[in-house]
Order: structure tokens, then C-alpha cells, then sequence
DNA sequence: AACCAGGAAAAG
DNA sequence: TTTTCCTGGTTA
């Protein structure tokens, strides 16, 4: 080392979970090294924070010398791979976000950083205890009979069905002596042959093509399309058994992993052990153990939630998006993500395959296939013993329900021709509650949230008025606030409680079930609810769009839709679409029982062409037609990244701000900076690029912000950027 | 003079 | 993002 370098520092870049657009320099103390993707701790202002090492060396930052801090410690911990850097860098330039906010997507597991304590253990001497009991002896002969594998104190004493004291009584006389045993696997490995299944001809082919992929070891992106029932999933699980098989790592993204406990099963069903599980309600302890077994590659299989996408695996082999289409996906908040198109990335970067699955494509994705981006597979049948619904729209104009009702003759029929051959309904309604709307019939009064002027949402069951945006709730009152008179409130509109109340009504001895997400008695009641239906105890389901997901009915022979017209009319242009593969999937609900079933659409525009689509199961009409909506240029083409920066403030550096972005963003985006008057304005005419991003309109508050923005003069809430839509084009 | 909220600035 | 600093306005 000559005398020179000696003086001068050497330094590393480190991303810091700052919003600052370029890493941190930092000294590396003497006799201390780090590569670039080395998980470092650095001291940031005055704490002490986690790091990724971005480069060695002189970055050309040149700060000066003197502000220089050390690194405290590099972490005895895998080194970030070089793809994984990669896909820091694109997702922090894609979502116009900063490299040390996504980096800290990546450090989402505090204390996974250092190696994990080895457990104690015991192993089998050749002493014997001088005093042998029926207990010892049970516990030296099944150490002996597992011998040489050591056991833990706790396991073995379990196993032996004995006290921890005869287990610490054997350790004493020398028959056990102390090992330290590597940490215990989080989930046992999958064994691809554990479960194998049983392929109709479609369901093989299209596997085939899979395995072929991760044979080919390069990366392909499939979407693999097939209507409910097709068996979508045992054709990716064999592409995940080649993967495993060929020793590589597997990610597999859901959009809930709270409410997946079915798909756990079916994996374990198949490969002997379940998935490492990842989502941001891991308890601590959970958490660290997979982020670590991931980054050291012990864990085959991960099914995670979005943030999953930001695991540091070790040598990913496949990713599989599952429900494709679900909006869960979007990460609306911090770094604005779609977490299906960064997975297209992910496997780009690690030149592994990706499977997008689902029963009702995006657009955008249905787009990527048709255009060749995407190889497009497809299972176009269902297994023998489940055949699809027959399914029509009712028009209520034609079937008018009866005075201060919901049900339609034409639907009440059918429900008594179910109960009567004792088969199950489903009524679908995606709206929780009694009624959406209180007012007071003397004088008109409206009953709106105080904080969010929504409407507040009568909940008959609980007696209160809620809030469904801001959480806000009170009890009913007895008397119009506004003036005064008793007994004149009336519930307009109808929620899920008012359509049970109607139900039964109709048809009084009927075991009825009503399941919303906000259901008293939480996750476990529901499974419970589930259950019983499964078992055939209920009659008739009365649903939110919790029924549209995950779990199946077995049973069910008529699914109604009690209100098509409710999703189309909000706004959001991606209405249609919505309501199309919530439709499509709620109908998908009935017949799995081989029996003749029946799906009724209640609408009052019969003649619109996505609830046409809908009842025909035509989803190539569909599909053309918001094509064609985009031709047109009333959606957002296709192609182009927009960002908006709503300046709710005034603030003078927002159109700094706005320009700065601009300037750093791909050249195919499109940026717009609006004041608080005009972006509320704008938005509403659909004058700016961002109809595209009214993915920021599907959040609760954001439509509540912009309500009060078009409502009251500008209301001081600090700078909204709403951003992103797809870019599918850069992808590839 | 002490206290507080809220905005701006800095962090290597 | 988190923390500190600064300011103007309030309370004691």
C-alpha cells in the first residue's frame, strides 16, 4: 500500500433510508471491507441505520473529506446479488422514488442482518446412567434408534413423551453431551414429488410449456389464463416442482396472504411441506428467520404478499403473480408500485421465468399477450364434474322488486326453486351495512361524516352510523339533528343487512349467513362461517366482495347479484374492468357440484356492454371493448408513465419539485404540476393524463381529499403525489 | 420568560 | 424518513 492511499480515505456509498436522490459516502474504517450489495450500519444524523453498500470507492460525490462518518459495522450477512441491485435502481428510477426508499423496502427485517444464534442441542454418548428408569430408557432408545442426529431438550423430551427433568437428568450422568445445532428451517424443504397431480390435456400442456421455461433457465414472461375451476394452480405448482427440482428459489405472490390459508393447503397438499410465508404481519421473530433463510438460499419456496418482491433472494429461479389482476397489488403509498409489473422486472433482471395467473386478465396484461410480450396459455375447460353457470341479467325495469325491496321477482323465484332442492344462493352486494345513506324525511337532512364528508353508513346489526373511509362512528339517534323530529329517519339504498332483512322476509325458515370483511369475531369466525357452509349448513349466503375470493362453495348452485350498476358508476375508469372480474368471479362462485347452476345479474342497463359481456362469459367482447375505450382516447393509452404532483400547500418549491422529476423521469412519462385549484378541476374533467391514475382515486382518502378540494376552498393537507401506471412497453 | 405547534432544513 | 432547528404566536 503506498504512503498515499494511506492518507486518503477510502469510501463506500451507502443507500440510507433518506429521500435523498444519491447515496451517502462513508469512510471504511482500516482493516474493513465491504463489496458493493454488503448490508451495512451507518450512522444517519443521530441514529443508526441500516444500509446497502452502492459502490466502492470514489463515487464522485465529492463531499468533503472532513464530513466523512465511518461505517459502524458490516454485517455478517449474504451479500445483495447483483440483479437485486439492479432492481433497486430500475424501481426507484420507474416509480420516480428515492434508491434509499427502496432499499429500505429491502432492509424490512431489523435484526435479520447478523447470523442467527445456533440452539442448543443434545447427542447421544456411549455413557449409560447408572440408575435406568422406564423414562430414560425410553429416551435412549429413540435418541439411538435417530442416532447420530442430535435433538433439541424441549424436542426430545416431547418425542420421548417424558419430562424435561429426565432429559436433564441423562444430560447430568453424561449420557447426553451439549452440541450446537444449526438454526431450525423455518419450513421444511418441498419435495417435488411429494404430491404429484393429476392433469386433464390442457392443464398438461400448458405445464409442459412451463417446465420447459425454467429447463430453458431464461427468462419468459406467461400469462396463463383460465377460467375458475380450470386448474390454474396445479399447472404453475408444476412449474415451481421443476424449479425446486432443479435447486433454485421460487417466489409466489398473492395478493392477500391473510386470507390464503386455502391455497397453504393445496401447496402442502402437493409438496409435503408449506411455503415460507411473507406479508407485513409476520411477528418479529418469523420475519427475521425468513428474510435470513432467503438471503442465504435455504428457503425454497416463499408465497408473500407485494413486499415479498423486495426479498433478497439468493438465486431466484421462478416467480408466479397469482390473481394478477387483483389491485392489491398496488402499493399506494411511500414508493408507488405495482407489485405484478415490478415481478415482470424482478424475473427480467434475474433472467428467470414469470407466470401472471388469473381467471380475468388485466387489460393491460390481456394487452401484453396479445401483442406477443407475454406468451398467453390457456385452460379453457373446467374439470369433468364442474361446469360453468348459465348466467343471464335480470332488468329491473322489467322486474321491478317489490315496494321498498331489492329482490326481484325473477331472482326471489329462483331462490325458492334452490331452497327447494335443497341447494345454496349466494346474493352478492359490495356493500357492507344496512343502508349507505340516513336522512331525515321532514327536513332532508343528510347524515355525513364530520371529518371526510362521506356519507355515513347506517349498521343496523350494531346500532351505530360509520364512517366507511375515516373509521368515524356514532350511535343512531333517535331524532334528526338538524330539526329535532322523532321517528322520522329513513335508510336509503341497500347494504348486505338490509338485503338479510329482506331474505328473510321471503323466506323465513331459511338458515341465512351474512359475511362482510368487518363481520364481529374477526378471521376466526369466518373460517368458522366458511366451514359451516361448506358443510351445508346455511341455505342462503349474503356476501360483500369477500365471497369473490379465495374460498369455494361447494355447494352452491345460484349466485344473484343483487346490484350490477353499483361498481359502474363511480368514476374510475377502471369501473369497468372491475366490474367485470368481480362479476365474472362471483358467478364462478356456483357450479362446482356438477349440478345445473345459475348465475342473475340485477341491473338497470341490460343493454351495457361489460354486464353483456358478463352474462355471455364473453371475455374477448370485453377485452376488445376496453381496447377499442382506449383507442379512443377515453382511457389513458397504453405505454406512457404519468406522474401528477398535487400541490395542496402552494408551497413555492412544488413546481421545483414537479420540474425535477420531470427532468429525472423516462422520456416516455408525462408529468404535470397543478395547484390545488385546478388539479381537483382537472381531475374531474379528465383534462390531464392522470384519468390514468385514478388508481390514487381507488384509495378511500384520496377521493375524500378531492371531494372536500371540489367542495370548500383549498384545505392546507401537504403535497399529494399521486403517480404511476403501467409502462408495460419498457418492461422488456 | 417559558412553551408549543408547525414548517423548513439537514442528514455523508 | 427521521430528527433538529427555527419561527411566530401563545400562555404564565
Amino acid at each position: 500500500m503506498s504512503d498515499d492511499s494511506k492518507n486518503v480515505p477510502r469510501t463506500v456509498s451507502v443507500l440510507v433510508p433518506t429521500p435523498s436522490p444519491v447515496p451517502y459516502t462513508y469512510a471504511l474504517p482500516d482493516g474493513v471491507s465491504a463489496d458493493p450489495g454488503a448490508i451495512v450500519q451507518v450512522p444517519l444524523g443521530p441514529r443508526q441505520v441500516a444500509g446497502i453498500v452502492w459502490e466502492v470507492g470514489d463515487n464522485g460525490n465529492d463531499i468533503d473529506p472532513a464530513k466523512l462518518r465511518p461505517v459502524t459495522t458490516v454485517f455478517d450477512c449474504p451479500t445483495l446479488t447483483p440483479d437485486m441491485r439492479r432492481f433497486i435502481a430500475w424501481v426507484s428510477r420507474y416509480t420516480l422514488s428515492a434508491p434509499g426508499m427502496v432499499a429500505r423496502m429491502v432492509l424490512r427485517a431489523p435484526a435479520a442482518f447478523e447470523p442467527e444464534a445456533p440452539v442448543a442441542g443434545l447427542a447421544l454418548t456411549d455413557e449409560r446412567p447408572q440408575r435406568m428408569t422406564s423414562a430414560r430408557e425410553r429416551v435412549v432408545a429413540l435418541a439411538a434408534e435417530s442416532s447420530p442426529m442430535a435433538w433439541t431438550r424441549s424436542g426430545l423430551a416431547h418425542a420421548a413423551g417424558v419430562s424435561l427433568s429426565v432429559v436433564d437428568g441423562l444430560a447430568a450422568a453424561g449420557t447426553f453431551e451439549a452440541v450446537t445445532l444449526p438454526p431450525t428451517a423455518i419450513v421444511a424443504p418441498p419435495d417435488p414429488n411429494h404430491g404429484p397431480p393429476d392433469l386433464h390435456d390442457s392443464q398438461a400442456r400448458a405445464a409442459e410449456a412451463l417446465t420447459g421455461d425454467i429447463q430453458a433457465d431464461r427468462f419468459a414472461a406467461t400469462l396463463l389464463e383460465g377460467v375458475t375451476g380450470a386448474g390454474k394452480t396445479e399447472v404453475y405448482f408444476e412449474a415451481i416442482a421443476a424449479a425446486v427440482s432443479a435447486g433454485r428459489q421460487v417466489l409466489v405472490m398473492l395478493p392477500e396472504i391473510a386470507l390464503t390459508q386455502a391455497f397453504i393447503d393445496r401447496f402442502e397438499a402437493r409438496f409435503g411441506a408449506p411455503p415460507a410465508p411473507w406479508h407485513s404481519d409476520l411477528p418479529p421473530k418469523t420475519r427475521e428467520k425468513v428474510w435470513r433463510q432467503v438471503a442465504e438460499g435455504s428457503v425454497e419456496v416463499v408465497a408473500g404478499a407485494r413486499s415479498a418482491l423486495f426479498l433478497p433472494f439468493a438465486d431466484l429461479g421462478l416467480v408466479i403473480v397469482d390473481e394478477e389482476h387483483d389491485a392489491a397489488y398496488k402499493q399506494e403509498d411511500r414508493v408507488y408500485y405495482n407489485a405484478r409489473d415490478m415481478a415482470v422486472v424482478r424475473a427480467k433482471l434475474a433472467d428467470c421465468p414469470v407466470v401472471l395467473v388469473s381467471a380475468t386478465p388485466s387489460v393491460e396484461t390481456r394487452h401484453n399477450a396479445l401483442e406477443g410480450r407475454y406468451r398467453h396459455l390457456r385452460l379453457d375447460r373446467r374439470h369433468a364434474d364442474a361446469a360453468l353457470p348459465d348466467v343471464a341479467l335480470v332488468d329491473m325495469r322489467q322486474n321491478p322488486p317489490a315496494r321498498g325491496g331489492f329482490l326481484s321477482p325473477v331472482l326471489l323465484d329462483a331462490m325458492a326453486q334452490t331452497l327447494e332442492k335443497q341447494e345454496q344462493s349466494l346474493l352478492f352486494l359490495n356493500r357492507r351495512g344496512y343502508a349507505p345513506l340516513t336522512l331525515c324525511r321532514v327536513c332532508g337532512h343528510r347524515f355525513a361524516c364530520e371529518n371526510c364528508s362521506a356519507w355515513l353508513v347506517e349498521h343496523r346489526f350494531r346500532g351505530q352510523l360509520q364512517c366507511h373511509h375515516c373509521g368515524h362512528h356514532e350511535p343512531v339517534p333517535e331524532a334528526c339533528p338538524e330539526c329535532g323530529t322523532f321517528d322520522h329517519l329513513v335508510a336509503c339504498g341497500p347494504g348486505i343487512e338490509r338485503i338479510a332483512e329482506e331474505t328473510l322476509t321471503h323466506f323465513p325458515d331459511a338458515r341465512v349467513i351474512v359475511l362482510s370483511s368487518d363481520m364481529a369475531g374477526g378471521v376466526k369466525r369466518l373460517r368458522l362461517e366458511m366451514e359451516a357452509i361448506a358443510k351445508g349448513e346455511a341455505d342462503i349466503i349474503i356476501g360483500t366482495q369477500l365471497v369473490a375470493k379465495g374460498h369455494n362453495f361447494p355447494l352452491l348452485t345460484l349466485v344473484g347479484v343483487v346490484d350490477a350498476d353499483l361498481g359502474l358508476a363511480n368514476g374510475d375508469p377502471r369501473a369497468a374492468e372491475r366490474t367485470f372480474q368481480l362479476l365474472s368471479q362471483v358467478t364462478g362462485r356456483a357450479g362446482r357440484t356438477g349440478r345445473q347452476s345459475l348465475g342473475l345479474i340485477q341491473t338497470f342497463q341490460p343493454d351495457h356492454a361489460v354486464l353483456k359481456a358478463c352474462a355471455s362469459g364473453d371475455a374477448e367482447a370485453f377485452y376488445a371493448a376496453q381496447l377499442a375505450e382506449r383507442e379512443r382516447g377515453r382511457m389513458p393509452p397504453f405505454g406512457r408513465l404519468a406522474a401528477v404532483i398535487v400541490s395542496a400547500t402552494n408551497r413555492p418549491d412544488a413546481e421545483a419539485h414537479g420540474r425535477a422529476l420531470r427532468a429525472a423521469a423516462p422520456s416516455s412519462s408525462d408529468i404535470t404540476v397543478l395547484g390545488p385549484a385546478e388539479a381537483p378541476l382537472a381531475m374531474v374533467r379528465g383534462r390531464h393524463r392522470f384519468r390514468l391514475l385514478v388508481h390514487g382515486s381507488e384509495r378511500a382518502d384520496m377521493q375524500a381529499y378531492l371531494r372536500a378540494m371540489i367542495a370548500t376552498a383549498p384545505n392546507p393537507r401537504g403535497s399529494v403525489r399521486v403517480a404511476v401506471d403501467v409502462d408495460p412497453q419498457s418492461f422488456l
